[in-house]
DNA sequence: TTCAAGTGGGAAAGCGCATTCCCGTTGACA
DNA sequence: TGTCAACGGGAATGCGCTTTCCCACTTGAA
């Protein structure tokens, strides 16, 4: 990677390279107009590309902003990421992106290398957690970014604060009302649902699932319910699918009409996908929500009753913008939590 | 940003910076051990992190791999960036991310930016398109990566190759076999479906919908079958929407079952979307078939016909790994396009 | 014992740019 | 006409690192 560097275009416009720099870039010092053109033509002519590690080297500010998620193609995390990646054009920055498939540790590395390029500020999306196997991870991790932020730097969290960062300098985390909503969840679907409940959660010590579960089991508490019982698989598509699988025939033998929370979307999703050939169907021998309301699972049938959250937003404000709109979800209840007119099968 | 320099860690360890500096990165010079111990533990300490930016300019290579797409969160963008990611991890590298909506100016700046990051290579996804108001934007940015590859730089295109870009040195184009692929479907529904044929597809003058238009029409050639109407629309769920929209009354009116050509799959879902408020159920009063098999489509009902693209190899492939396989699509057809037992409606 | 080759550490020269001083010009005002 | 401020361009320094070149030293053979 060779080009024409700003002292070349200096010598062909026959200026230093002080004023070259200045008529470039926004200086504050504006060189007269005549000289003004003749490096902007010699820069023309040279081709020339300023050199962004040279510069942020010297100005030690490096435009850019450091995006950490689990999976880029998870509908959830390219949301989020699109929010980050709005906010950073608005912002004039680029974003680094790194996957980690969740592991604490990858997570640490991915920090160490935006730290390494001087990242102006670093987003970590992706849900923390507190199992035993991450615990050293997590605690890397922390340091890491304890680190990172005391150097000048600014992280956003999505949901909750790294386990262990004990930094409050530049660091701020999003805030997604989980619980909150899942209680909403609950009890709008306590209203209409009288059978039991029953939720499919990711992993034990998944942030993000175990607030919606609780939430969930506050909810149906406020309607007067009993608590439900809890599944725990994995927190993506195939763990819905495993569940969905072990769950197929006790259906088909209840009588009972099953109200089904699975902790996200896709999960929702694999538990529909799994039901399906066994012969049970939502919402007539079952019904089911999900949380997130991803927008390409929008044209699902049944429609997903779900949880709508702004990922956008949500990605936008973890990027720092200051004029995104606080996060807030809403209930979305569709056809996948309807009572058949034929009530109960 | 700042933080502790190479140099303190030198002074600490009371050693020169050349030392130092060996002992840290993969030096081919190798510090005796003793010494090497030391300065690691001063590194330690200081909790020193290397400034790539820095590194970067001294080794002129960036360690950096763009990535411009059209919308981070479209699914067959994110698998193809998620294809680019793992790539750039097998190679020690970190992709800087671009959202450009499609616009071929947004891109060309992409490109400048990338070059001026001295990425060491760049990878475009995302449709090239021959339309008039894509002209000049298209010339610039054909200069910029002309420019950019002539410097050193790597281009990986997917699809085709930019219009108008001349150089051959560093810049490959992953060839998606579109043409035959879509010809290879239109014969396969041929061979089950006897009425007649609809084309939904993107603007005119975009690539990747051309393409699949042309070769949909050679297969139905081929199998005998007359040319298929063409609609054009957006080349998205709204544009499959609008169509679907439009086309409702006429599938409703006419005794024949048409068979519908998406030209990708979330215009499929689009059109499929519009459809089923008016009535108009798939199978059983259309068929219809999309192209790129996205997977977080792979639960919808009906299960849609499509053509499965390997969008993570091409996206590895794109990113320059070499141990991917070619890239080689497959005809799957499914529910969506199945001949429903009663015949025609 | 001496000299050549080999070993391993340090000084210094950049990489490409921003920026701080410094100095020669110019214009206004007395 | 002389003085001073304001202005605008240039030389030089440094951002943090890699790498070349040099030098002091050790080793082995003559």
């Amino acid at each position: 990677m060779a080009a024409s560097t700003l002292s070349e275009v200096a010598r062909l416009a026959g200026v230093s390279l002080a004023t070259a720099s200045r008529v470039l870039n926004g200086s504050s010092r504006k060189p007269a107009e005549d000289i003004a053109e003749r490096v902007r033509e010699a820069a023309d002519k040279l081709g020339y590309v300023p050199n962004a590690q040279a510069q942020a080297l010297a100005k030690s500010s490096s435009g850019l902003i450091g995006l950490v998620v689990h999976d880029i193609a998870d509908p959830y995390f390219s949301a989020i990421a699109r929010g980050v990646q709005e906010a950073a054009r608005q912002q004039n920055r680029m974003v680094l992106l790194a996957s980690t498939s969740g592991a604490p540790s990858d997570e640490k590395e991915a920090v160490a290398a935006f730290a390494a390029r001087r990242a102006d500020s670093i987003v970590i999306a992706g849900s923390r957690s507190v199992r035993a196997e991450d615990k050293q991870g997590n605690t890397e991790l922390a340091a890491e970014l304890d680190r990172y932020c005391r150097n000048g730097g600014h992280v956003g969290v999505v949901g909750h604060p790294v386990v262990g960062a004990s930094t409050t300098e530049g660091y701020h985390v999003v805030k997604v009302p989980n619980e909150e909503l899942a209680s909403g969840l609950a009890m709008e679907l306590a209203a209409t649902h009288d059978g039991a409940f029953l939720i499919i959660a990711g992993p034990e010590g998944l942030y993000t699932s175990d607030d919606r579960v609780r939430g969930f089991q506050c909810g149906l508490a406020d309607a007067g319910r009993p608590a439900a019982e809890v599944i725990r698989t994995g927190f993506n598509r195939a763990g819905g699918y495993e569940a969905g699988q072990a769950l197929a025939e006790r259906i088909k033998s209840s009588t009972e009409r099953l109200c089904i929370f699975a902790v996200n979307d896709v999960m929702a999703i694999g538990v529909t996908a799994a039901l399906r050939p066994e012969g049970v169907w939502i919402p007539r021998d079952a019904t089911i929500a999900g949380f997130d309301d991803i927008e390409t699972l929008r044209d699902f049938r049944p429609a997903l009753s779900t949880v709508h959250l702004p990922l956008e937003d949500i990605g936008r404000l973890a990027a720092g913008d200051p004029d995104t709109p606080p996060v807030s979800g809403a209930v979305k209840l569709r056809r996948s939590t309807e009572t058949p007119v034929d009530s109960q099968v």
